[in-house]
DNA sequence: TGCAAATGCAAACTATATCTTACATCGGGT
DNA sequence: ACCCGATGTAAGATATAGTTTGCATTTGCA
């Protein structure tokens, strides 16, 4: 699972706290998700990629295979 | 969670139990999915999409808004 | 160098996605 | 009218996503 959410939030320079909260998840979950360490669900993918101006696909499609 | 999977699967011509059975899920699963009842982890997404060679975004992406 | 914010990590807990089994319904074909 | 494949639905069990708390480690900055 891996994923493009950790260089998305750093070049938007917001801390994963920041993003956790106004998502209305805890930091871990972010850190965890971002590290690929598990398998987020559908909503938090979504609002994950709201919040950082991108779409599905941009964070989380076929990221190895770039 | 509403999404675009029963169109894209019916535009496929394949039953909802095909369909989970190529991914590894009960075809219940796929009938709550497309139901929009509840809420896939991110690998079930990805393996429906690839399945019916879409991308998470042509499947759950702003599907409301459309 | 040293402090403080940001991140990593881990255990125990809670919530919920998913499975299993089972039955009901619906529509098309004969 | 009947059969059968496809779908809807529901209850109970299990796996795992996500929380909470707490502490260790890293990294930027005065």
């Amino acid at each position: 699972m891996k994923n493009n959410v950790k260089i998305t939030r750093i070049k938007a320079s917001i801390t994963q706290e920041q993003l956790a909260r106004k998502i209305g998840v805890t930091r871990q979950t972010i850190g965890l998700i971002e590290k690929g360490e598990y398998n987020p669900s559908l909503q938090l993918c979504v609002a994950i990629a709201k919040e950082l101006n991108k779409t599905l696909d941009e964070l989380f499609w076929e990221v190895d295979t770039k």
